[in-house]
DNA sequence: CCGTCATGTGTACGAGCGTACATACTATGT
DNA sequence: ACATAGTATGTACGCTCGTACACATGACGG
């Protein structure tokens, strides 16, 4: 065969209907070594807009600006390039979970880093915290992703115990994890800041154990 | 061309391959008035076993011993029917929500029933958050799910409005649902007994509104 | 300057999905 | 007893999905 052999239905003819330049807009990423990495980034917004089940080899490639292939050239199948979504999340997620207490010295300013944490913009986190029950609602059926699960938790609750005793620690983690679950889904307006500070300050102790950490 | 022009592949000729008997043990049940309400509870369960992404019409009508027409016939679109299993469901945990707290009268009765809703058996309760959590789930991309959340929502806190002040109501919905979703996600045993009790009881402020309801 | 080969990409395939619809069946009115 | 209308069912269609894989492509040693 003379001519290319693929057969491609609706290819242009061989003139050049782009300028002659060998290819100036289509495939010329060649050598682009951050790919890997921004497709998992790409994931990780998909997954925030579409859901779990929106989130398509497809779309991701459309998003990330890659052809499909490049997808299960890079990962092993989609659930893999899930699992590393998921655990960038996880991981970007628990970095703003302890740079949110990183100033924190007394009592008061503690129970004020939490109710800032719950009451931080909106739209920008409802986005974030869709990603975390996607990636909870998954790790519930696929027990690989109960390590990510696994380790956001400890950190969190690691985070809270250098304020606290243990208890308490996961008092407060399950509370913020609960209110801002209703804040998301609420299209009423939810607790006030008043309210949740009120919360937090009756849910944690009197003052002991301040900057004694063990 | 004078072929029919359907491209069906593999269609059998019109002799009948099966017996000439019309059809002895086929399609016998005609006049099952429970049916409907019989595919929304399998519905039900479909999705806590297999999620909300395995839940297809194909699956609903196996489980439910259905012909797969059945399901459009009885309902408009797979969205109709998710829509009514997890109004189902929403109004079965609302009872029992309710149920738990039927008999309190005193304010540690109170601390005692919530512990208890935390607590109880791990797995039959964790099949029914898992519906809960794909319905949470559903309902932040899907606006008419809301509804279904907003009232569930609305039912839990009046009934624990019943024995304290709103703003309390709130905190201890809220941390009831984080430490149930922690427990349901934890691989290594979640709090204790003792733990969950003394954090209700440091949430619910000390006596005064007991029996005194509005 | 050119073979050689690892790297990267376009395309096709089989499977499973929701849904539509022609057909079969049964309950009822006469 | 039969015509008829409403109810119910099996099957097929169009579509999208994940994945495989035959081929381009460009870097590089000789």
């Amino acid at each position: 065969m003379t001519r290319p052999a693929g057969p491609l239905p609706a290819a242009s003819p061989p003139v050049a209907a782009r300028p002659a330049v060998p290819a100036p807009a289509r495939s010329a990423r060649r050598h682009d070594p951050e790919r890997k990495s921004r497709i998992v980034d790409v994931t990780v917004e998909i997954i925030a807009e579409h859901g779990l089940a929106g989130t398509t080899h497809r779309r991701i490639a459309a998003a990330a600006d890659v052809p499909l292939g490049s997808l299960t050239y890079h990962f092993d199948g989609l659930n893999d390039l899930l699992a590393q979504a998921f655990r960038r999340h996880a991981d970007r997620m628990s970095r703003s979970y302890a740079a949110a207490f990183a100033q924190v010295r007394t009592r008061a300013e503690f129970i004020e880093a939490v109710t800032d944490l719950i009451h931080s913009d909106a739209d920008a986190d409802s986005h974030d915290w869709a990603v975390a029950y996607e990636l909870y609602l998954a790790a519930l059926r696929d027990p690989a992703l109960r390590e990510v699960t696994e380790s956001w938790m400890r950190t969190s609750r690691a985070v809270l115990e250098r304020f606290t005793d243990p208890t308490t620690a996961r008092g407060v983690d399950a509370l913020i994890e609960g209110l801002v679950m209703h804040k998301v889904l609420a299209t009423t307006s939810g607790a006030t800041r008043r309210e949740t500070h009120a919360l937090i300050d009756r849910l944690v102790p009197p003052a002991p154990p301040l900057g004694a950490h063990p």
